[in-house]
RNA sequence: GCCCCGGUGGAGUAGCGGUUAACUCGUCACUCUUUCACAGUGAAGAUCGCGGGUUCGAAUCCCGUCCGGGGUACCA
């Protein structure tokens, strides 16, 4: 049988990265297994369902580079995709109908204040909270129909056996035992007629012939339930993979406080799609051995489900940083100047770092400005920055020295180097040599350099070579003199020169 | 409270009965160099949570214990 598994996110809010990852662990496996990934949807909660999400999973799942064959947006043989269409469709009807009449599901119906007082005298009492009957769990079929003709709001529960031992085969932990006295009757169908998660991923699962369910370690205790029902309906349970959670530095569940955690933040933070996926992939997950920088394709070549951990992993952004700044430097310089252009024109993107940091909001305005009138001076600025950069942002402040009319001054450096007494003379001259050329080569500003020193008689280049950059790029730091001097051109050298040299006096 | 899962240097992992416990990130130093970065070399950092077993021999198997995480919703 071939593989099929599923992604199958609520659109509560946008994706983060360890709903993410469970969806890269889905699309490697697929492909690994020439399977079929299907998304779906799992809309049932209408209370907090999020405007807009959808399209952020999806958007997610394009950054990163999941693949998938059927789902909403692409149709497929097992639709619709989406759990409030399919409930629309009466496709779970039937089968909550099967249930209740073998017996293995009932009508509850409760209030809330009820349900409230209950967990109380259980906690109290300490004693598993939960449902576990009630008045509805065996009352007679009649009460419930009475109940329901007289128009009280219910509900429809599973009814979990007693006194059995459920056997959760997962295929990373291998056998968890879990009491039955110890799962509560879940709710099946809500009051408001939706199905819950319960329900209808478990249909969902069996009718779209899913093999594999990748889901949240977050659902273990849960699985009892799943594999309860899956019996009561006589199917075959899927098997099931636990996948191990993400932790921040503190070691509690990845949330808002520890800062981005939206995939598309990411994206808009500068990260490589196929960088992302693979530092996520690493997280829980190892091809065994040394192997850590792989392509999409080399991931799924070597994805197992024994190479998943079975404990939680830490988000170290650190790493995530060295990968990205990896994975820049691997980039075809063309291509890159190209993904830098469209990065700093993207309004989604300026959004996002005006509000984190306006300078590197600014600097990406400017470079995005100065590519649209001339992307081969841009794309020449970005390759020699390619090296010293860890995120597509960056490039546009490593870079805009060369985009500004006087870039911005760092009063440190202006004090160390400017003030030498050589400094001014020099200048002068270097300015006078550049005055009226119409361009310049790396090797001629070389020479230039090397010849003042020569003739002034210094040890080292350094005290020529640190004032011109600081003149020139306002800076301490940056790309080879040499180099940035030939892409900056004479004219931009002899303005700054001399702006320099007046400033300081 | 009850139940479940987990625990190898600061982080991610490899190793799964015999290794000087390996690799990557991070840290520090050195080399290269006009600076920063890159790259290269090297160092510090782990008695494999702890305590008992089993065994000639345990990070690796068993039990207990502690700590961490998760679940305990008409949320997923």
């Amino acid at each position: 049988m071939s593989v099929r598994v599923r992604y199958a996110p609520s659109p509560t809010g946008s994706p983060h990265v360890g709903n993410i990852r469970t969806a890269l662990f889905n699309h490697l496996f697929a492909k690994r297994h020439g399977g079929t990934h299907i998304v779906r949807i799992e809309d049932t909660d209408r209370a907090r369902y999020v405007e807009g999400c959808e399209e952020e999973i999806f958007e997610s799942l394009v950054y990163v580079g999941v693949e998938w064959q059927e789902g909403p947006d692409k149709g497929g043989d097992y639709g619709p995709y989406r759990q409030s269409e399919r409930k629309e469709a009466g496709i779970y009807r039937p089968h909550i109908d099967t249930l209740l009449e073998s017996g293995a599901a009932y009508w509850a119906f409760d209030t809330s204040e009820e349900l409230a007082e209950m967990r109380e005298y259980q906690q109290i009492n300490k004693q598993p909270i939960g449902y576990y009957g009630g008045v509805w769990r065996d009352a007679p079929a009649s009460k419930a129909e009475e109940a329901r003709s007289s128009g009280l709001p219910g509900v429809i529960r599973l009814k979990i056996p007693r006194d059995e031992t459920i056997v959760i085969d997962d295929a990373i932990r291998g056998r968890v035992e879990i009491s039955s006295n110890q799962v509560d009757d879940p709710v099946l169908i809500k009051a408001d007629g939706m199905p819950t998660y319960h329900f209808a991923a478990m249909v969902d699962d069996h009718l779209m012939g899913i093999t594999h369910v990748f889901r949240g370690e977050e659902w273990i205790s849960s699985a009892p339930k799943h594999l309860v029902l899956i019996r009561a309906l006589g199917w075959e349970p899927p098997v099931f993979v636990h996948v191990p959670v993400i932790k921040g530095k503190d070691g509690s569940k990845l949330s808002k406080r520890h800062g981005d955690t939206s995939c598309l933040d990411f994206r808009r933070g500068g990260y490589l799609g196929g960088a992302l996926a693979n530092f996520i992939a690493l997280i829980g997950w190892s091809p065994g051995g040394d192997r850590e920088v792989m392509t999409m394709d080399e991931m799924a070549e070597a994805f197992d489900i024994d190479g998943i951990q079975p404990s939680p992993g830490v988000f170290d952004l650190d790493k995530l940083n060295w990968l990205n700044g990896h994975t820049i430097r691997q980039c075809d310089t063309g291509d890159l100047a190209r993904e830098v252009g469209e990065f700093c024109s993207t309004q989604e993107n300026l959004d996002y770092w005006r509000a984190k940091d306006a300078p590197t909001a600014q600097a990406m305005g400017l470079l995005a400005s100065t590519s649209a009138a001339d992307p081969g001076y841009v794309a020449k600025a970005v390759a020699l920055e390619q090296e010293r950069v860890t995120n597509l942002a960056e490039f546009a402040t490593a870079c805009s020295f060369f985009f500004v009319d006087a870039p911005e001054m760092d009063q440190k450096a202006v004090d160390k180097w400017l003030g030498k007494p050589h400094v001014a003379e020099m200048l002068d001259e270097f300015a006078a040599f550049f005055q009226g050329k119409e361009s310049t080569t790396i090797e001629e500003c070389e020479g230039l350099l090397r010849d003042y020193q020569a003739k002034a008689g210094l040890e080292k280049l350094g005290p020529v070579v640190h004032p011109v950059r600081v003149a020139l790029t306002g800076k301490t730091v940056g790309p080879g003199l040499f180099e940035l001097m030939a892409l900056l051109g004479p004219a931009r050298i002899v303005a700054r020169l001399s702006a320099a040299k007046r400033a300081y006096e």
